[in-house]
DNA sequence: CTGAAAGCGCTTACAG
DNA sequence: CTGAAAGCGCTTACAG
């Protein structure tokens, strides 16, 4: 009932192994029979089957997407958006991408992403911070993989990055540009690779002020937590007990900003008249908080695709060089940071 | 190097046939043997090869996500969730779910999921609207289908609904207990049958009151388009310009409420305190609106949870009574509707 | 350049 | 209750 490339063979008058011949684009094969070929494929609409093929070339067309389950229970769907990005491109190539989720305390002995077990995979990405140990296991399967938002130091990895520092150095040089001199740095997770980034791009823009340097452990608010809403708020009621109080406000995230304006709201501090705000991320309720939050803006779709095509191009071309892509960001300039009306205080 | 069926059989000193019989449950085993042959997968730390088994038996235990490729430009990623509950739900009973959109003008002939070409999925489920000649091609090759959200009258078909009839008529029962007597219904997209089912819950806590009835054609608002923050702002605009004002504002869905609450602050209303707003669907921002969102919780990714358990057990069981579930809502009260603050004001 | 044959790793009648 | 054999639908050397 359900066509066959015997079915086609036949009808076309060739071999069955003439017929996978064209159907992998394979070199040496007469024009005229090629054609012929393609002509009883459409005629029969026939669809080569996924699960024979993968029996027979050993590859299973699937890309895996592994996930730190904590990510779920976020505010923002930063990885989901990823993995729509990574599947719709992958999709473009033939290829599927199943998702699955680890959790921190991970243990390879005991639970591991089905796809892996049954070797359903030909490549898988990582997204965000996963455990050592998962990455150490694919490896040992002998599997490619590629990470998206994460590095770790000690293993050599593809990745594909977010140009944290660029991206907070541009924000900060914005609110340094606005006049601002006692810029806070809000709500820092040290756990995260690109926290520490964003960090650093904030501590580069201050420092190119020079003498005029307010660089000032003080202003910083690095924590052990996950940022958070939560985090946002203690770290910016905290930060505001600084005499004299911080005149602008960079906060890690968006997710982290909300809870930094709450904080100055309650204590009767108007954004961004009275103090500026920028986060980092651009979640999609960014653009509805009022005021509308300025932000960084991360290409989390493009992450992921970009993650896509290179485990596929990992995956069928047996690369071996290490790489590391770096997606730039963009400063999304709305509201909270006060726009560009102080303009005129730019002072180098 | 892989290791195959046949390592555990020669392991266990048994045929290859009698291992693949207790992999799949069957009966009729000697304990003795069964026990042999389960160490010996254990100890080899086999798992059988999906494609193996999906060219054998003919099944792929990959299910398909279809939804409308518009539904990615919205402000909320409700299906996202949905698919993120089928998805995660599919995996504990060993399947996993391939991700595809679909555009409004698909044309079956032209474009098509892959996995459907390939025949590489053993039932789909289609997420919110979609386009009707989708669902019959679908048919047509005899694959099981699932509607999430989504139902067609001419067509039989297995779905699960929202409870948006109860949902609606308790919240704006809530808003009639709160004294409100003018209330407006905002933003209606009369394209899909959810909206209307809210429209009708709406009508019915509205007809309640019996001789205090306002309902009022005018107090409503539905329109051709596709709900939108745009669509809230435009239509609470509109409904503002009735004498006297309405009082509350139902909105079809949160995004719709994000539009309404900027119109009412537009016109120098405050919520809640001079006209309450509740919404729809409980999105993610919601929580951090200012004035959080009074809204009605849908549980998107129990939806997609059940739609994956609901496919699974027809895929597994050839069941055919058409079932529709339908998943209830849960009236959450933050601050946009004003609490309970009026309570005494209930006057039935 | 094309065909016949073996094999990928399972499952499923069919005997026994 | 268990084993030998065929078959699922492809691909890939290997001849020719």
């Amino acid at each position: 009932m359900t066509v066959t490339i015997k079915d086609v063979a036949r009808r076309a008058g060739v071999a069955q192994s003439t017929v996978s011949l064209v159907l992998n684009q394979k070199e040496n094969i007469h024009e005229q029979t090629r054609l012929k070929i393609l002509k009883a494929i459409k005629e029969l609409n026939y669809h080569p089957r996924r699960s024979a093929r993968g029996l027979a070339t050993r590859k299973s067309n699937n890309i895996g997407f592994i996930l730190n389950t904590q990510f779920f229970t976020q505010t923002e769907p930063f990885y989901t958006k990823v993995f729509l990005g990574a599947s719709f491109e992958a999709i473009k190539h033939g290829y599927y991408v199943l998702l699955a989720s680890v959790d921190d305390n991970f243990d390879p002995k005991k639970s591991l992403p089905n796809f892996l077990l049954e070797r359903h995979v030909d490549g898988v990405v990582l997204a965000g911070r996963v455990p050592d140990s998962i990455i150490t296991y694919i490896r040992q399967q002998d599997i490619p993989i590629v990470l998206v938002d994460y590095r770790v130091d000690h293993f050599a990895t593809h990745a594909v990055l977010i140009d944290n520092l660029n991206g907070a150095y541009e924000a900060v040089s914005h609110l340094i540009n606005q006049g601002h001199r006692r810029i806070a740095f809000v709500g820092g997770s040290c756990h995260h690779p690109s926290i520490q980034e964003r960090y650093d791009g904030y501590k580069k823009a201050i420092g190119v002020l020079g003498s005029h340097n307010e660089l000032n452990d003080k202003l910083v608010d690095l924590r052990e937590e996950e940022s958070s809403p939560q985090i946002g708020f203690d770290s910016t009621k905290k930060l505001l007990s600084l005499k004299p109080r911080p005149t602008a406000f960079f906060t890690v995230n968006d997710a982290v900003a909300i809870g930094c304006i709450k904080a100055l709201r309650q204590s009767s501090l108007r954004v961004p008249e009275d103090v500026a705000v920028i986060g980092f991320d651009d979640v999609e309720w960014g653009l509805h908080m009022d005021p509308p939050l300025s932000t960084v803006r991360v290409f989390k779709e493009e992450l992921g695709a970009t993650a896509a095509r290179k485990i596929i191009h990992i995956i069928q071309n047996k690369t071996t060089v290490i790489e590391k892509t770096i997606i730039g960001t963009e400063l999304v300039i709305r509201e909270s940071c006060g726009g560009m009306r102080t303009k005129d205080k730019y002072e180098f």
